[in-house]
RNA sequence: GGAGGGGUACCAAAGCGGUCAAAUGGGGCGGGCUGUAAACCCGUUGACUUCGGUCUUCGAAGGUUCGAAUCCUUCCCCCUCCA
């Protein structure tokens, strides 16, 4: 097989980034995005209030439209969240209120501004919210000019309905629906703004094909979709949960510190993939450092990543408390702190009660288990009781004491 | 509609009158080794505790019993086979 025309370069970019899994009519959509720059898009859901690292990804998908001239549209799903997707097997999931969703899409919506260059008019964000177009739906005539075009035959195949009939888990209509709602999604998309690309994750194939192939029925023309796959760690896992919580893109919730933390903590194994997927770093760069010192190249990562969500200033002052607490043992300025406070100095209160009063742990017998296991440090210091008083010297002239929990989870105490 | 099987801790899965806060595996957490890695090893994994114990948990509600995750009744939910 001659490949006569060499690959384009977006495409090209989000192969060898990882990014790619699979495409509609690739031939095509790469010949068609050597002639124009064109409208692709992106869906996010708005349950949450805010994204964490499993968005990701497909956040720099958009960026990469945008490095090579194309123009992205970030889709809230602001009117499937109004349904509420069922998929969640066993938990009926709350359905938000109006004003959780508003708040919701618009955090949302600043994190991927953030992320986004808003300064280029050809390339600029547009920001829709399908709320506008699926909250007016007439059911009749949705039907007849839309639904006349499924077939429920070609519906029944596809994976996510099979492998839910096959378990004979049931299938609400409501969500059998969905797929029709994100193929009408990119028709709408492509009516009002030519948008000719879908991108997703893998497990959205389905319905991405399905927008594509209503648009070829209803309006004749081709468009294309483009999935991405799921991110799993070396050690199987998804991305973005951990232990200690959801890895947010959100100041709010998580502090970039952590944010840091996150990505130098990053396994051996997925560090230069991770490089490529997650980083502005050009890839013969990236292939130039990847035999380098791991755990420098990690430092390069966590810093590459923070600055690009908190900036280049908040990024080094990450590195630079990583250093101060994991190298020096000193109390890292920008470590995360918690404020306590206390009737007196003196309340003779005990290292269990503080952790307490912190919050940090929420529970006495597992602060005991952790002392038992030697997983407590006050300034360095490993504690051994469980009774251990917290004396008014363990803290420092501002009034800071370094508590340790664990080898990895390192915090300010500040008395107030 | 008929006939069976089942709901146990974060998940999977044992237990089927007392020795059960509940085997085992996975996951999580802590420690060790290291490199803030992986692998491996050890410990731990309901809450509170004056560390003696106390309280709450085995789908839900009742009941039998000195005593129930285990037996009975009703209800809810899942699964398998047949129609």
């Amino acid at each position: 097989m001659w490949n006569y025309r060499p690959m384009n370069k977006f495409l090209k970019e989000f192969k060898d980034r990882g990014y790619f899994y699979q495409c509609t009519g690739e031939n095509e959509l790469s010949k068609l995005l050597d002639k124009e720059k064109i409208k692709g898009y992106i869906g996010f859901d708005c349950t949450a209030e805010s994204l964490h690292v499993g968005s990701l990804l497909q956040i720099m998908c958009l960026r990469l439209m945008q490095k090579h001239g194309h123009r992205p549209i970030v889709l809230i799903g602001g009117g499937t969240t109004r349904i509420g997707d069922p998929s969640g097997k066993d938990k009926t999931r709350k359905i938000l209120t109006e004003d959780e969703i508003e708040k919701n899409i618009i955090n949302i919506e600043k994190i991927l501004k953030n992320y986004l260059d808003n300064n280029d008019p050809k390339t600029k964000p547009i920001f829709v919210n399908n709320y506008s177009w699926l909250k007016g739906l007439n059911y009749i005539s949705f039907l007849r000019d839309i639904g006349k075009h499924f077939t429920i035959n070609k519906m029944l195949t596809f994976e996510s309905v099979k492998t839910r009939l096959d378990r004979e888990q049931s299938l609400s209509y409501m969500e059998f629906n969905y797929m029709i709602l994100q193929a009408y999604d990119f028709l709408e998309l492509n009516k009002k703004e030519n948008c000719s690309l879908q991108i997703g994750g893998s497990d959205q194939w389905g319905n991405i094909v399905n927008g594509t192939e209503l648009i070829k029925r209803y309006s004749n023309k081709q468009v294309y979709g483009l999935t991405t796959p799921l991110i799993t760690l070396a050690s199987g896992s998804k991305m973005g949960k951990t232990e200690t919580g959801a890895i947010w893109l959100d100041k709010k919730l998580l502090s970039a510190y952590d944010y840091w933390q996150f990505w130098r903590n990053t396994d051996d194994k997925d560090v230069i993939r991770f490089l490529k997927m997650f980083t502005d770093l050009g890839i013969d760069e990236i292939n130039k450092i990847k035999n380098e010192d791991i755990n420098q190249l990690k430092i390069k990562l966590a810093n590459e990543t923070t600055s690009m969500l908190h900036g280049k200033n908040e990024s080094i002052s990450a590195e630079k408390t990583a250093k101060q607490t994991f190298e020096e043992d000193s109390l890292g300025e920008n470590l995360p702190s918690v404020e306590i406070q206390l009737k007196n100095k003196n309340s003779n209160i005990n290292i269990v009660d503080l952790i307490i009063l912190s919050k940090i742990i929420n529970s006495k017998s597992e602060i005991r288990r952790l002392i038992k296991g030697k997983g407590i440090k006050i300034n360095n210091e490993i504690i051994f009781d469980e009774k251990f008083a917290i004396q008014e010297n363990l803290f420092d002239e501002h009034n800071y004491l370094k508590l340790s929990i664990g080898k990895k989870r390192h915090l300010k105490i500040k008395l107030i």
